[in-house]
RNA sequence: GUCCCCAUCGUCUAGAGGCCUAGGACGCCAGCCUUUCACGUUGGUAACACGGGUUCGAAUCCCGUUGGGGACGCCA
């Protein structure tokens, strides 16, 4: 039987980094294995789910490429569904209602906590007369879990794991409103979606629990779990949502590619040999949850990094520079004109290759974006020295009558450098400071590439506008 | 407090009793390439948490210690 995954956010915040791997993962096995990947939103907590968190939660999938099969399906509308289930376990005697109040409630746990045994619910109405119930009190209702035995899940990930049943107290599964819970829910959706594959973080794995009891209680197949462990921060604390950038949509803001970002998740917690650089089909080729590793990983942004870097040198000239023009107009800027299109198509090649992220990319571009006069960075001024500004003086004359080819440039500035100067230079004399008088920049590109895009005009324009007007030391 | 899980270079990992004087990648350091920066390339640094077993032999199996993490809501 082909499996069904699943990936169930709630809605409550954006789609973080943590939450694309769960959804990362449970795709990858269902493509391996042919099955079906599924989406649905837990947006079951009225008051904390928002439209604008569903909204950045399927942006964030679909940027990153985690395509899901059917419909999402939003669990809240399927409230009355849960709400029959529990009717249903009521009636069969596997669940009653319960009166307990919040306060007594609280005074269970910290008598629990004191006395040394598991906190929870004691059991106070399970067996009681329901005409003991008081008035105008709405109940809960409560899910009568087993008391005497145990849970075994043979977990994918986390291999065998046994719990005693007196470890788990009676949840409930109906709100006093009426309204299902969180641990109801997932058991009654994951039933009615066909899941057959529960890949989630490591923090449900206890859920698995309570979720297995009540799979046995409606006498439904239990589906098999895969609890991945979580990320964690450099620091070796858990990564919160409230941990800074780590939205989904943060990484994209910053520059990642949506590539190497699922490269880089797939490689945490899950590795195939030597293997480092693993594009999307053979990640489906080679990827089964029985590998992933059960030692939480820290989320390392400097391997992040590499990776980027090694896709946007993957990516062609054209896309780079669409992602650069949507970046400006995302900012409310307009968009390229055709000669800054022309130049970045021409220069991206070299341009790309010295970028990690989109950010730096549309820095080290801005040589082809800016017009005249253009501004100098603090080191560039240093290398405007009087002498070098002489040597950029004389080497302008040569220039006025030089082809504009790279290779042509290239061999007129050696050719003022090394012969006319006196006495003779280095190349690197001259062009360091020719550099900087053309880019403002200590670092660009190869500047006779440079300057073959810029073309003649500009270039002459640039050097001008810093021999004349520029006083540096 | 109760229960559960984890433990190989700084980080991600390979390793399923001899192939391990522990491999790869990122980072870091150095060399080469070079007009800068990068790319590329060559080399280097660096780990089996600790203590007991089992075994002819343990990073690999068992137990304990320590250290990390997670779960214990009418949240999901």
């Amino acid at each position: 039987m082909a499996p069904v995954t699943r990936f169930a956010p709630s809605p409550t915040g954006f789609l973080h980094i943590g939450g694309a791997r769960t959804a990362l993962f449970n795709r990858l096995f269902a493509r391996h294995h042919g099955g079906v990947f599924r989406l649905r939103i837990e947006d079951t907590d009225k008051q904390r789910s928002t439209p604008e968190a569903i909204e950045a939660i399927l942006e964030g999938m679909r940027w990153l490429g985690l395509d899901w099969d059917d419909e999402v399906v939003f669990q809240s509308a399927r409230a009355e569904r849960h709400r029959e289930v529990a009717l249903e376990l009521l009636e069969a005697g596997k669940a009653y209602r319960c009166y307990a109040t919040p306060e007594e409630l609280k005074e269970m746990r910290e008598r629990a906590r004191a006395e040394g045994r598991p906190p929870g619910y004691d059991g106070r109405w399970r067996d009681r007369d329901p005409a003991d119930a008081p008035e105008g009190v709405p109940p809960v209702i409560r899910f009568k879990a087993p008391r005497e035995g145990e849970q075994v899940i043979e977990d994918l990930v986390q291999g065998q794991v046994t719990v005693a049943n007196r470890q788990l107290d009676d949840m409930i599964i109906l709100r006093s409103d009426g309204s299902p819970t969180y641990m109801h829910s997932v058991v009654v959706d994951d039933h009615d979606m066909g899941i057959t594959h529960v890949i989630r973080g490591d923090d449900h794995l206890t859920n698995a629990f309570r979720q297995r009891q009540l799979y046995e209680a409606m006498g439904w197949p239990v589906p098999a779990f895969a609890h991945i462990p979580l990320i964690h921060g450099a620091d070796g604390a858990k990564m919160s949502k409230r941990h800074g950038a780590l939205a989904i949509g943060a990484y994209r803001d910053e520059g990642y590619l949506p590539e190497a970002l699922r490269n880089y998740l797939l490689r945490l917690g899950w590795g195939h040999g030597d293997e480092e650089i693993i594009s999307d089909a053979q990640a489906v080729e080679w990827f089964d949850v029985g590998d992933v590793g059960k030692n939480p990983a820290r989320f390392d942004f400097a391997k992040l990094d590499n990776l980027n870097a090694h896709y946007l040198r993957q990516r062609d000239d054209e896309s780079l520079t669409a992602l650069l023009e949507v970046r400006r107009t995302a900012r409310g800027e307009s968009g390229f004109t055709e000669l800054q299109v022309e130049r970045l198509l021409a220069g991206m090649a070299s341009l790309k290759q010295r970028a990690k992220r989109l950010d730096d990319l549309e820095s080290a571009a801005e040589v082809y974006l800016v017009d005249p006069p253009i501004a100098y960075s603090d080191q560039a001024k240093k290398l405007l020295t009087p002498d070098a500004l002489s040597h950029l003086a004389g080497l302008r004359a040569l220039l006025e009558a030089s082809g504009w080819e790279r290779e042509e440039l290239e061999a007129t500035t050696r050719q003022f450098a090394e012969e006319i100067s006196d006495p003779p230079l280095k190349l690197g004399k001259v062009a360091q400071p020719l550099r900087a008088a053309i880019t403002g920049s200590k670092v660009s590109p190869p500047i006779f590439e440079v300057m073959e895009i810029l073309g003649r005009k500009s270039c002459l324009e640039r050097l001008d506008s810093c021999l004349n007007g520029a006083n540096f030391s």
